[in-house]
DNA sequence: CTATCTGCAAACGTTTTGCATCTGT
DNA sequence: ACAGATGCAAAACGTTTGCAGATAG
């Protein structure tokens, strides 16, 4: 726990105890939540949080680059606190999430870039987890 | 002009002057414009025009595959009339995006997938315009 | 003729903002 | 002590929905 803060602290942003309860929530969490989520976890053993918290504490986390903001969602964003660059490989009928932890080397001909300096890649690779492939190969329903 | 409204036909939907205004703003367009984007240009010339018309023809056809919705930008849809599968470069500073056409085979080793059977793939490739990487270069901004 | 589209406006879900109060450091 | 965080509630934003009237096929 105290370890834990300490490494918390080293963020350099105040630590009030409704942005460690964040923290503690993200930290692992490999579920890529949305705000809400964020809120009703950590509310539940803080009864006292607010969205405005969460959003506060999830932008400054954003801009110094603790956590990634996913446009993975229409609507609403979804954080990862993953920072090791990474993939997505996303289910199409339920929209489960895995992580690819793969780093691809991918060269644009330089004729396509009209002159941009490519920095870098995110992959977002589609098709149909285990159970919803199973739905497909039996009930053949049409995606 | 009969020509577009014989092709336009053959999308199999019901064709109003409001959706042939919106089709012809679509076609060859390459800016991935949001729904307000639309909404706005069809309505210089077309003073009766609604947005409940561009998000219905909006989810018409993307529901029978003539546009895609990106998942470029934070809390808009941004659609994109090229039906031909292609990847896209953004830049980390304007936002401007080019289209890459150019199809990358990408093999993720079976032990990542999680039993998921990949269909596609959509990459991202983020970097610097030209006009944005002279900023950098004369002034030393850091993104 | 009638299934479906239109325009308007209200409803929605998420994010942002304003402000008075409170609190880490 | 005070910069800055909190909670609350209202506003903002893009999207979706309901409905009465209009229209393409």
């Amino acid at each position: 726990m105290i370890k834990e803060t300490k490494r918390y602290r080293q963020l350099g942003i105040k630590l009030t105890p409704q942005r460690l309860a964040i923290l503690k929530y993200l930290d692992g969490n490999k579920s890529h939540p949305a705000a809400e989520d964020i809120y009703n976890a950590v509310s539940k053993e803080f009864t006292t949080m607010s969205f405005a918290a969460v959003y506060n504490t999830l932008e400054l986390l954003r801009d110094r680059g603790t956590v990634k903001e996913l446009k993975i969602e229409h609507g609403r964003k979804r954080y990862d606190f993953d920072t090791k660059p990474h993939h997505h490989l996303i289910c199409i009928k339920c929209k489960k999430l895995v992580d690819i932890h793969k780093k691809f080397k991918l060269t644009v001909p330089e004729d396509m870039t009209e002159g941009f300096e490519i920095r870098g890649n995110h992959i977002e690779f589609y098709g149909l987890c285990p159970e919803c492939k199973k739905m497909y190969d039996s009930n053949h329903i049409v995606f």
